[in-house]
DNA sequence: ATTATTGTATTAGGTGCTTAATACAATAGG
DNA sequence: CCTATTGTATTAAGCACCTAATACAATAAT
């Protein structure tokens, strides 16, 4: 069972969970993914929007749909290193322009977020 | 017009916009805020969105309402400056978090974000 | 060939967000 | 006192997301 935000729509996060393990090796290429409805389960959610997150996730090239045996991870091993790429820069430029108003000077920034960063790993 | 999201609620975005206007002093303490009316106008929005963003920063302690005179700035100073270092950490831990799985170093990660910096500045 | 497992599609109902159209309540300002 | 402006409340409608229940389609495994 997974905790999702309320704000977003969690098919939007169970395709970006599921991508980022993808991204990270934690899911390897070519290896086989649960099925929709143990997928369903193990999240807590309703196998439709599992269905919706997968659809999400072969669009972006990640996964493959077989008939009748499931779904694996792709093996075009460039396709996910230009996910992870394009994700990483995406959410670093989101979080850039969300403090933007605030004028922060990059050393600043780095400052703050190497505090941040060393909090959390003390958790 | 400001364009929104489509992801998140709009009162959400609303709210956080005038909050930052707020917080970075463009809306400065004691400062009236437009109508109900004229602020759905301007953003392109139903009156009613509006109201409820509005709701939140009062809950929040940013503004204040007067019955016929409008909604001011708080003069309450600190409560901003709270309210400033707040949003600002919450936005980096939430950065921090999500790109937690990639394991970045604090140094690799703080260079990613140098050269997002630099290049936003050029827009 | 049969069966179980897989993905897929459909229908219905509930909830939250947004818009629209009104109406009411309170009071500053003339 | 009157009036315009302000915040506030209500009702109805549309839309997207999510759940639930079910059914169908395809095929690997037996």
């Amino acid at each position: 069972m997974v905790q999702f935000t309320a704000t977003r729509p969690i098919f939007v996060q169970i395709s970006e969970l599921i991508g980022v393990r993808i991204m990270t090796g934690a899911y390897p290429p070519g290896s086989k993914l649960a099925s929709v409805r143990d997928l369903a389960t193990e999240l807590g959610v309703n196998p439709n929007t599992v269905q919706r997150a997968l659809v999400d996730l072969e669009a972006q090239g990640l996964i493959t749909t077989h008939r009748t045996i499931g779904r694996t991870v792709t093996e075009d091993e460039s396709a996910i290193a230009d996910g992870r790429q394009l994700l990483v820069k995406q959410r670093v430029q989101d979080f850039v322009e969300s403090l933007r108003p605030f004028n922060y000077r990059p050393d600043d920034l780095c400052d703050i977020l190497r505090t941040c960063m060393k909090e959390e790993e003390a958790t």
